[in-house]
Order: structure tokens, then C-alpha cells, then sequence
DNA sequence: ATAATGTATATGTAGTTATCATATAAATGT
DNA sequence: ACATTTATATGATAACTACATATACATTAT
């Protein structure tokens, strides 16, 4: 492999993520990181993942976004899921099903091979 | 998103699949997609993935090849894995076992943001 | 006043990966 | 001879990732 570096773990998983955590609530950029930073076993999304997948999913209608400004420090560009949002985030679940099932072919498979726990 | 498109849902898990298929069995490269094919709940794989996976993994000396030129039809290039494949297949494992957590976090909160089975 | 710090949004860019199409080659069928 | 089948391999473009860096505003310290 020329892939040694152990890097690159995202694995395109930052959209299906950003619509899960908006349809619980409405988060700014800062706050949509810290919450999947906390809550993900290993989170793989850095703020230049966050901020862009935003500008993609405003751009395609998933996320609309507002400014707050009356806040203590700098502005924050607040995220709500839209009724597109929800559609991919079905389409997501369905894609993320069956990606799950391929993981655990791997680890039964594995398990088989090694032949130990 | 600029990616309407639908396509790119492989998400890297080309060398740990083939790591794991040539721990049963030594396999040769249209065997090996045929494998993946048939027995992937959705297959990840096609020709170009596999065969240039194969070569990385050569390189890297997770896997040796050996030429089969006595069968009928063109030669075949024959794989098996090697004790550094199995490191490689042992860590992918970790790996793969978060990934899996991370689904279903994913899952787990969908169910409750949708409120039906 | 102004300099440093903290919070937040955003982008530059180089390296890596994925996709689809296409190329090469040998044996077999007609 | 020519098309078909099986098999390996690569070219080119698009997409994605990672880490660094930039921009901007407000608060706090000097």
C-alpha cells in the first residue's frame, strides 16, 4: 500500500452524521463538532469536514441556515434539517444498513479464521 | 452536494475484504471479485478496485502472487496471504469493529428521531 | 488604546481514493 | 480467420481527506 500514513479514516460518513445530529436539534458549526466529537466512538470529522459538508448540504437544500448575532463573540451560522434533509438522511439509513451488514460479515468471517475470541 | 451522482459507496474496505477472502483460500483476481460478489450483502468491488488493491497489497507484503499458466484460457495470478497480511487483517479488525459502533450509534439514533420501526 | 486570547467560520492545497472506460492478451468456438 | 470468453491491467477524471492556514469579531489583559 502506498497508504501507510494510517491516515484518512473519515470514510464518507460526515453528511449521513451532520443530518443525524440536526434532526435532534439545530446546531451551529462549533457546536454540530463538539457534540460529535463527545458522542462518536471515533469521530472522524475535523472542522474543515464540518464546514464544508454544511456548504454542500445548504447548497443542496438539506440544511437551511441562519445567523445569530445578538451572541457574546463572533457570529454563528445556525443549521436546521429541511424536509430534503430528512430524505437523505432516509436514504442514508438504507445505505448505512446495509454497509453495517458488510462490517459484520467481515467480523464473523474473521472470527472464523482466527479462530479464537 | 456535488456528488448527486449515487456512485462511491465502496469507503475503502477494499484491502480488508480481500485480506479476509485470501485468509480461507488462495484466490486469483476474477475468483476473488466473483467471492466478493456473491457473498457481499453489497459489493463494493469492481475489476479496477481489485486488481490494483491486489498490487498494493503485494507491494506492501501483505499478500505473494504466483502465476498458474498450465489451465486452459489465460494465465491467472494466483494470491495468498502472508504473515504480514494477517497483522494487516488483525488491525483492519479494530478498525472495522469502531466502524461498526459508529453505525450504529447511527442507527440506534435514527430510530428515535423517526419514532417508527 | 492596543495586544493577546478565545470562539467561530472558512479556504488552500497536496495527496489519496474511486469510477468508468478502455487496453492487452491468451485460449476456445465457429 | 474472426468473435467470444476469461483474465489481468491501466488511463483519466472526479471526488474525498487531512492538515494547515486565513479571516473576523468580541472579550480580557496590559
Amino acid at each position: 500500500m502506498t497508504r501507510e500514513s494510517n491516515k484518512g479514516e473519515t470514510y464518507r460518513h460526515a453528511p449521513a452524521f451532520i443530518l443525524l445530529f440536526l434532526a435532534r436539534e439545530n446546531l451551529y458549526g462549533a457546536a454540530l463538532l463538539s457534540k460529535m466529537q463527545e458522542e462518536l466512538p471515533r469521530c472522524f470529522a475535523d472542522s474543515a469536514v464540518i464546514y464544508r459538508s454544511l456548504q454542500e448540504l445548504e447548497e443542496d437544500g438539506s440544511v437551511e441556515a441562519y445567523w445569530e448575532t445578538d451572541v457574546s463573540g463572533p457570529a454563528r451560522k445556525w443549521y436546521a434539517i429541511t424536509a430534503k434533509g430528512y430524505e437523505r438522511l432516509a436514504q442514508f439509513k438504507e445505505d448505512i444498513e446495509i454497509r453495517k451488514k458488510n462490517l459484520e460479515f467481515f467480523l464473523k468471517s474473521y472470527k472464523i479464521i482466527v479462530k479464537k475470541d
